[in-house]
DNA sequence: GTCGTCAAATGACTGGAAGTCAGTTTCCCC
DNA sequence: GGGGAAACTGACTTCCAGTCATTTGACGAC
């Protein structure tokens, strides 16, 4: 790779990232890269020799900047799941938002409408992604990630008066298990998705956003009604 | 191996199965010693050696039996999920029975106490045992779960009156999702465990049977005061 | 400008597990 | 008791995550 010398890159990342900005953007091209190839494929099957090259990168070189395979999808996940927090933060903000439990259902499914990666990988997240991961990592994950359920679950408290104390980090708990366990049976493997093609298997095929909103809406209503 | 002339062995399996009930039989055997491992460890770290070698047979004997891993964990879940629905449905059909939704809640709950295995398996349907199975294996699987959840679900609306045509197998959807989400939290890998134990990490140690017990109670609560 | 240094990058190599298959052995039936 | 079908075996192949001795480029010192 050579540098052309009649045009000056506009902040391109040198063959050799020195600085700490420089790194940074590297780890980026590597979770974005891995994201493409999660979203074409599945886990098994992004190769770590894939995301180097496609990344322009050797193999080794991945490793230098993610341990294992693991660490690199449970940071892409981090990534996903935190910018869809920040998100979800802001939607809930609006001065016009009615709170009440269907708005809310739907405010939370909807923000998770294009999010197939984020909900997938979550639905991994302790089968596959924490199995081989070093602790300071998965601390790290699971500190921010309370921070950010006692943050939301706060707000859903201050809002919907039928909670009580203590009940809005609970209601996201239950709303991760929905969002995990409906993403599950949503986003089939290729195999099963031919099985359940035939119209008998109707009932065994879901629709995230709506079943989500249904089961939360729900959820809601008997959490109202006691 | 040699088979002991003085003593009449009681329904031994010979060293090659050539019945169908002994094939059966080898195959029981496999599974049971997989699940064994399984118990003790976890999904990564169950070597389709150590299954053949704890089982008395050679690593090629088992993929007689099993063409692939998932196979043999699928084929696992199967019998786990199958015999735990046959329980289910027998522990409903009680006389006494009040069928109210705390009551159904706390059965079901209950009733999946010790099946850890078969949560955790559960958990790992969709993301990595239908990824490298046959597509028959897969349809055999799902309509074996269909009809399951059909005959379950027409129970539930038939003593459940607030339940509406179609919703019996809704709600075992939404319970399936449940299942699978908190054992996910629940049962966390070892790396995780050691983060969790901190005292303001509490909101993220979920005891498995008393919030499926909660949320399933709010969820029916939710259904009935329409 | 160029030179020395050192961390970044490389890619051939290792280890380990799933899965294969040609050869071996058992046991059923004639 | 012997012939043959098929169950069983385990060395071998393949594949991939992860390693590490070596190479190379960026940058500061002069």
């Amino acid at each position: 790779m050579v540098s052309n010398p009649g045009v000056k890159a506009e902040r391109a990342t040198p063959q050799r990232a020195r600085k700490d900005e420089d790194k940074e953007a590297r780890r980026r091209l590597l979770l974005d890269e891995a994201r493409a190839l999660y979203e074409a494929t599945s886990y098994a099957e992004v190769k770590m020799a894939d995301v180097a090259e496609r990344s322009g990168l050797a193999k080794g070189t991945v490793f230098l900047y993610f341990p294992t395979k693991e660490a690199l999808f449970l940071a892409l996940l981090d990534d996903l799941l935190f910018s869809w927090f920040a998100r979800l933060d802001t939607r809930l903000g609006q001065p016009d938002a009615p709170w009440t439990g269907p708005w809310l259902a739907r405010t939370v499914a909807e923000s998770l409408e294009g999010e197939t990666s984020l909900t997938r990988l979550l639905a991994m997240l302790q089968t596959v992604l924490e199995q081989n991961v070093t602790v300071e990592q998965a601390r790290r994950f699971k500190e921010r990630l309370l921070q950010a359920m006692l943050h939301i679950g706060a707000l859903l408290e201050s809002r919907m008066s039928f909670l009580r104390p203590g009940e809005g980090p609970r209601v996201l708990v239950h709303l991760h298990a929905l969002v995990t366990g409906l993403r599950q049976m949503a986003d089939v493997a290729p195999v099963a998705r031919e099985v359940l093609a035939s119209p008998h298997m109707a009932p065994l095929r879901i629709d995230f956003t709506a079943e989500l909103t249904a089961a939360l809406t729900t959820l809601l209503r008997g959490l109202e009604a006691r």
